[in-house]
DNA sequence: TATTTATGTTATATAATTCTAACAAGATGA
DNA sequence: TCATCTTGTTAGAATTATATAACATAAATA
């Protein structure tokens, strides 16, 4: 299962959806389902949003074994 | 576009990509497309690989712009 | 030599991510 | 009140990762 602390990440920065969404190239829904842990993203896009926080991947993604 | 030390990492530890393949749930040629650079695994799949070999995901993958 | 192991490669199918467009609603501030 | 900003949500299309099934080949080894 998928743990991520991008919402805290956003609020700490005082960034929209919108805005991170832009910075990535993705759009703000799926930001949003990402948050919501719709779905597993990218590495792509899970390098691209740990380079805006400036933070390895592991600090905003993690999985464990269900729950 | 995406460079993978995978096939260094394998072969330090003396691993085909059958047993890989299968330590993390995918298909040989899974592996395989990876190594040759054919296409952008998710995040999951790079995590379960990074944790078999005990290191960071960024240590086994990195993003650059082009070349 | 014959056999097994490891890898490359390709074509098609399936599953999941992401895009696109739309509507709703709460919060905030003019 | 009215407008704007932000987020939730949903449905269908488009794209991409991955599965599946083949076949080929080189290296190792019995």
């Amino acid at each position: 299962m998928l743990k991520t602390r991008l919402k805290e990440f956003r609020a700490k920065h005082n960034m929209s959806q919108e805005t991170l969404a832009r910075l990535v190239g993705v759009r703000r829904e799926t930001i949003g389902h990402l948050e919501r842990g719709n779905y597993n993203p990218s590495l792509k896009l899970a390098w691209d949003i740990s380079k805006v926080f400036n933070v390895s991947i592991e600090e905003i993604f993690q999985y464990t074994e269900e729950e």
